[in-house]
DNA sequence: GATAATTGTTATAGATCATATCAAATAGCC
DNA sequence: GGCTATTTGATATGATCTATAACAATTATC
């Protein structure tokens, strides 16, 4: 515990019949107010559903939206080390080696020292990292990406993608 | 560490002569791949740069987006307790005593024990964070969701909110 | 009135994210 | 060549966020 527990406050609120307020009695839904006019807290919340369901598709080749996008970058960036991966990625190089290690103890990547610079790790699927891939790429494809492109719409998930990579970008 | 370390595969590639992909020696940027199709992975960096910005808009305040939220949601529904504010933001109720404490012992709301049933307690936002909140409101209006509107445009801003309540809703 | 359920809370574990530091290797400069 | 600075992967560590179990006090249910 960090922050030092305050004692609860009693109102020293005067008397008062029938409280306006505190029983409320209500048990209807809360007011979201200005919360859904948020563009953040609606970035925020869809982006959790959409990584749950990612989750929930992919379960059977046990990957994490991470340890797919690492995959899929080293797949299309072959011959690359650890800390090109990592930064394109977003990923700091000290959190990088942990998921490498994960990676590669279950036999879907390898690292290689390089011959050009000794320090580096050169990084590369092997076959069943490759395979892995694949069948991961074809449930994202059938089962997650179909199933937001039919709740959406193409068009919809097209304007959507467009204006994430804006707010990405130019933000 | 939890996963055990594995010792580097030294390559037992046969030689080669002109290595034909590990020196790369390219330096161009690396290809995003079919990582610029998946709508989780924009969602992502999207969601990580409009928080970024929202932390820098409302800095003065020393604010987060979370806590923003609690005192919105506080402000609209006065006189709920912990678990309905908690639960309608998606914070499970331990982790929310916690952001209680830091709210309170800044004097920006109040817990009190409800006449009807003492096991719960009321919150409420106190004068200071109500004038906190409005504060946090206007910077986040006119900075933070104005250089959003800015960019992506009004109409198009509201299609992506749209959308993303949609994701959040029925995904 | 006995049992079950709820509320706030604590403790705790895991995951994610960030910084400082290190040895080995390389680059750059004189 | 030799010295310094930088880079790379790695370790240690801390902060933050998330998730679960359990507990005392209180209320609900039968």
């Amino acid at each position: 515990m960090t922050a030092s527990r305050s004692a609860i406050v009693k109102a020293p609120r005067a008397g008062r019949k029938s409280p306006p307020v505190e029983p409320v009695a209500d048990g209807g839904a809360l007011l979201m107010g200005e919360l859904s006019e948020l563009l953040g807290y609606s970035l925020k919340r869809a982006q959790l559903r959409v990584f749950e369901d990612f989750l929930h598709c992919v379960a059977p080749l046990q990957l994490t939206p991470a340890q797919f996008s690492v995959l899929l970058l080293l797949d299309n960036n072959p011959g690359r080390n650890q800390t090109e991966i990592a930064t394109t990625l977003g990923i700091l190089r000290p959190n990088f080696v942990a998921m490498l290690d994960a990676l590669e103890s279950r036999g879907l990547c390898v690292r290689t020292r390089s011959a050009n610079d000794r320090r580096s790790h050169i990084l590369m699927l092997t076959d069943k990292g490759r395979a892995t891939l694949a069948r991961a790429k074809k449930l994202v494809a059938t089962k997650h990406e179909a199933r937001l492109s039919e709740l959406l719409g193409p068009a919809n998930r097209a304007a959507l993608l467009s204006m994430l990579a804006t707010l990405a970008r130019e933000f």
